[in-house]
DNA sequence: TACCAGGATATTGGATCCAATATCCCTCTA
DNA sequence: TAGAGGGATATTGGATCCAATATCCTGGTA
């Protein structure tokens, strides 16, 4: 297979390096945000930064006013810890309601499949991938946009802290097991856990950067 | 009282003209809709519709791949409902949580009086205010800044079309009677009515425009 | 001396311009 | 005639420019 590239906007490029910088304490809350230093320090023009601006709006991380420069928010020590409590919240109702409607399961069960292969070459980026896969097919079961919109947004907004991937493999296939027994109270349950791993991984992982 | 004007951005505006014109099936699903065109349209530069459609495209309403045109999503029939059942879930954890933070109940009963106050005058714009702080002070209540973000995302993609406030006030009164009472279960229970009962208003007053 | 007014400065919002990419169409060839 | 290749066209992404607004500072006045 040749490579697949990925060629990203700028606009999502600065979103995730002001969003890190946040995250990370590089910028303190109630500091005031500049467009055009944040373009220089980043070598683009002053209209990514915009956009990336509004992005990290939506997700809580800036304040913004009309003519005014974004602020910082405050607490966003919280911000992995909110960013899970309400992904638990959506992604369990996601999978409780994919598993009334998904009847055919070898698509997430073999993606599950390649998942465990990528890890064993460790291709870390092809288990990243396949990783998203089998989320963004659960959302896509559930049927609701607006669902899958908000579960998107968590999603990128984590996206660059991976934490270790070693027990995904197992969890996963506790999930399609309840698929099969069209189990919603055992999919939200194995979800849950799922995801509070997946937390404690990146807490672990990234203790040091934070607090 | 002097008026308080509002001014706001334009891209809020563009996104407001697009949601309708989305919603209400001016743009079929599929249709691609080119920046330039748009903002000749609606007589303004490109720069806010991009943006527009950068929101639009988080609320699900919009595709789009870098370089090419934004499409209309399918099904957007089925937004209102989509909306309403992740609102349900969000609004109803954000009360839970409300209550168990919330002590000085003062500012909420207040502002439901108030509330009381501009519908006797008879003063929509006030009323409609009023409404949306009692339900923002509910939201900084739940302590989320991730839950709060979601649920002003989802409060602004239905603000345009407002049904009619004829119960909203008793509605409030018995949310609050869960905080007094510190009851969970009873405020979600609470809100869930409220919500759905705000659907209903919405699907009767609009029906004409849908299906 | 404290406060208000008004202008200079800084910063964002919107418009226009240019570059990069995708789409479309036409031609050439097998 | 069908399909591939290449160039013309259309459209988005990014950079720069201008206007509108907010902030800051200075000076004048009570």
């Amino acid at each position: 297979m040749v490579k697949p590239i990925k060629m990203l906007p700028a606009r999502d490029l600065v979103a995730s390096k002001l969003r890190k910088a946040i995250l990370t304490g590089k910028f303190k809350p109630g500091e005031e945000l500049r467009q055009d230093k944040i373009a220089e320090m980043l070598g683009v023009s002053r209209m990514p930064v915009r956009e990336a601006i509004r992005i990290l709006t939506d997700e809580g991380l800036l304040k913004t006013s009309p003519n005014k420069s974004a602020v910082v928010s405050s607490v966003p020590e919280n911000y992995i810890k909110e960013h899970f409590e309400v992904r638990i919240l959506l992604e369990c109702e996601a999978v409780a309601r994919a598993v009334l409607n998904l009847d055919d399961l070898s698509e997430i069960i073999s993606l599950n499949k390649e998942y465990k292969d990528a890890i064993i070459d460790n291709d870390i980026e092809q288990a990243r991938l396949l990783n998203e896969a089998f989320h963004i097919l659960i959302w896509d079961a559930a049927r609701n946009l607006r669902l899958k919109s908000f579960l998107t947004q968590l999603w990128n907004g984590l996206s660059f802290m991976s934490g270790g991937m070693k027990y995904t493999y197992e969890e996963h296939e506790a999930i399609i097991e309840a698929f099969r027994k069209k189990d919603t109270e055992q999919a939200k349950n194995a979800m849950k856990i799922h995801l509070e791993h997946s937390i404690n991984n990146i807490l672990k992982t990234e203790s040091n950067n934070f607090g």
